[in-house]
DNA sequence: ATCCATACTGACAAATATGACAGTATGGTG
DNA sequence: CACCATACTGTCATATTTGTCAGTATGGAT
């Protein structure tokens, strides 16, 4: 039940693309860059996002060490994510993502291209 | 005929990825990036390719701005496709991904995760 | 007793990306 | 003339991703 598209190649970029590639995944991480959240916290934070998507991207970014999952004893179950030591390294290469996507979008927008 | 799943949306992250998603475009931008090549030159130095996706994602990468395509009169044809000015923009941006990807395969090769 | 919320799973359908394969026009070569 | 190479397009099949819907267990509220 894969969700992305490249499994692990030896292509570098392919790799990191891999990590982030996904509907909703670029948003997770955006949300839980504030701290911490419940699965159903977050789910009602990303507008258009099933429950089942964000679950089975939750698992994926959890598998490829960029979240942890922290799970409350207790009924009902409550599960908090955040993004991992090892997330963090990630987020600057978002960052020049984003300002690279960002200009993109300006350009396009003003049909200057 | 879209080739890349999102297409343009208000998320500048989404709106980069856009632009280098799709199964062969970081490996033709890798093989663009020693120089101006004609299309079937191309498509034999990429073992796997398809025409049709080869030229469906050139078509993309012009349209995107990322790529030139230059035709000579003549027949048969002759079209040389090269980085344009702005898609030499992206090359750093490339390079941070392959970064962090080429560490977190052998963070992942090491089964230090 | 009925319903709700929680965080999930399983089985499927719909959408999208990728690939296979045939066809186009034209000039050169055997 | 038959055939090749060129850079494409169209159509259809397959693969992959995303989404829909129904279920699961349990404790508390109504």
């Amino acid at each position: 039940m894969p969700v992305s598209k490249k499994e692990i190649s030896e292509c570098p970029v392919d790799a990191m693309l891999s990590v982030i590639d996904g509907r909703w995944k670029g948003t997770i991480l955006w949300r839980l860059s504030n701290g911490p959240m419940r699965t159903g916290e977050l789910r009602r934070s990303i507008p258009g996002i099933t429950e089942r998507m964000l679950i089975r991207h939750l698992q994926e970014l959890v598998r490829d060490g960029i979240l942890l999952r922290r799970q409350a004893s207790g009924v009902p179950p409550c599960v908090h994510y955040s993004i991992s030591k090892y997330g963090w390294t990630l987020v600057p290469v978002l960052e020049v993502i984003c300002a690279w996507g960002r200009r993109h979008l300006r350009l396009k927008g003003n049909g200057s291209m």
